[in-house]
DNA sequence: GTTTAGCACTCAAACCAAAAGACTGCTAAA
DNA sequence: TTTAGCAGTCTTTTGGTTTGAGTGCTAAAC
């Protein structure tokens, strides 16, 4: 479609402007390497390029700027992923390796890493809980009056929680709601744990029935919490120039409030590896001047990573970071 | 010290300041209930405070702004402590009665309620953990490699901690561990866990050594890790007008970067009940543009919050309100 | 056919001067 | 003690000019 010395061309420009934020001009590609036409040719050349749509300017006079179908085509086909310095890995490596327990505070570190390598706000939301498998439940009791819940999935996740009880508690009757629990209840996904335990919570054995129906009650709390948000490196974005514009500000503020429109999209199924979403194509006014790239893990009990930046995003880094940090998890085990 | 008429008019300055962020003229003042003087008047009086130092001047012919000393003033002897609405009194009402179980829990929403009333950015640190007295420790086992250690303290604070092993361990292990550690820490603060069970470490019960140090150490991490801390609403701070200036803004961002000094502040033992924090008063380079408002728990265990505004932050709408939070926690006991 | 030098043209940004406007401070009268 | 009135100060606004970076096009060179 666009032959090889266009795409060369094209390429410079997106490199150019995501790191000066600057329209590009003619004889600012002329010095780049294996480009070394006179400004006149390129200048030909990019006005083609304007034509069929890649390129963009501000005003007449002006350089050139990529349009999302520049930025697309940059990213499908031109991107380089190797952008990682050997610094960086050191870094990352440095920090993924601090031993965790939990998936949740592998994502927090995960998070917390890609912001601060690749200076965008990262956000994630954590695995989807509800449909494992129950394995085994236990059931603490601390002092006479408050219960603890643990729940052990089939992937190796810990869920738990606390219940406090108007009266005091004793250990006999956590035994037998634990006999009962766990026979009932394993095996089953987290989101089947209402039915069946239903028939005992106006039943003959009274005594527990209460406390049978507060478990569960918070069980389910515990189940449909909102899906549990990271968030990292808001305020770097606040250096960013396209956030000069009072508008863009307000828009990206926006979008930091109502996270409901990030989350939804980390969730959805669409997601799958490494995604790339620039400026206009999510069909979303406050996101018009954003990209989005998400990470989601092979192993979908992973949860899902994404980084909100300028569309003049440096996809190449960012892409790079994820990919390898990708990797080192999924060698790692958990 | 300042007449009565002088301190009326300080008072209207402030208000006006504080909503409109504009030098405040002598003209203006006229116009407020209670002054209708002259402009020339008010003039005269203003230029005395200027004089007297509660005031100053963005330029020769500005109107005036409020300086440190004529916020303090306001703040000790001027401000009004029932700025806040019905329909506040009911949403935070409301959001406070959420049913929590964990002083975190009530930690976190407190944060978040204090930072949506009043649109500044909200940060709190959780209670200390180190001083309090261990009343009973639970082991479960959960599969055959991952054991959790939950703790109860005297405050009915608790503190969970899982721990991966390479082998299988089993339960009669558990109970040997469970009675060792209760007969050992139980009555004994926080801080206290290592010496009790060094002897054991290298003991003759070796099957166990291994294991107890693990647990002991995992421990050591729970208690010492970075004292949690909440942070709301950065966002919504970017909307006021002196992060226009590109020089607050940058302020603003390392502030919330290095949080170390917001949690020093908010960690010291100076801090009590409500406190107020203007500008320069205190020695940060960085906070010179802002002030803060801290409200510590009156039992220590509840942690302190913290709000970062600018100088020119509503003081009697963030005081009245945290002074209603405050009672509301008080009362209401956990 | 492709490349390039050269020049006219455009438009944003920088610059400058003048005018307007919002204040104050001061003086003198009420 | 208060206030009307006015001169003086400094910022903000306005409008016009210049500058300069860039383009597009044409015609010559390769």
């Amino acid at each position: 479609m666009l032959d090889d010395r266009k795409k060369r061309i094209l390429q410079a420009i997106v490199d150019e402007y995501v790191s000066t934020a600057e329209p590009v001009s003619s004889s600012c590609i002329t010095k780049k390497k294996g480009l070394d036409y006179s400004s006149a040719t390129i200048r030909n050349e990019m006005s083609e390029l304007e034509k069929s749509g890649y390129l963009e300017k501000t005003h007449t006079s002006s350089g050139r700027i990529p349009s999302v179908k520049g930025y697309r085509l940059y990213v499908d086909e031109l991107l380089k992923e190797d952008n990682i310095s050997i610094d960086e890995i050191k870094f990352i490596k440095e920090k993924l390796q601090t031993k965790v327990n939990q998936i949740e505070d592998l994502m927090k570190i995960a998070t917390n890493t890609l912001s601060e390598v690749t200076h965008y706000t990262t956000v994630a939301i954590g695995p989807k809980v509800t449909k494992q498998i129950i394995q085994e439940i236990k059931f603490v009791l601390l002092g006479s009056r408050m219960l603890m819940v643990v729940i052990l999935t089939d992937t190796g996740m810990i869920k738990e929680t606390i219940i406090n009880f108007e009266e005091d508690v004793y250990e006999n009757q956590i035994q037998t709601i634990n006999l009962l629990f766990n026979k009932k209840l394993q095996g089953k996904p987290l989101e089947q744990i209402n039915e069946p335990l239903e028939e005992y919570f106006y039943n003959e054995m009274e005594s527990s029935a209460n406390m049978i129906k507060a478990i569960i009650d918070q069980l389910n709390k515990l189940i449909y919490e909102e899906t549990k948000l990271y968030l990292e490196g808001t305020n770097k974005s606040f250096d960013l120039p396209e956030l000069r514009k009072a508008e863009t500000a307000r828009n990206f503020i926006n979008i930091l409030e109502n996270k409901t429109e990030v989350v939804d999209l980390l969730d959805s199924e669409f997601a799958k590896d490494i995604n790339v979403y620039i400026g206009e194509e999510l069909d979303d006014e406050n996101l018009k001047d954003f990209s989005i790239i998400t990470l989601k893990g092979e192993d979908s009990e992973l949860g899902t990573i994404g980084i909100i930046g300028p569309k003049r995003m440096n996809y190449s880094k960012v892409i790079s970071v994820m990919r390898y940090i990708q990797n080192l998890i999924d060698q790692g085990g958990i």
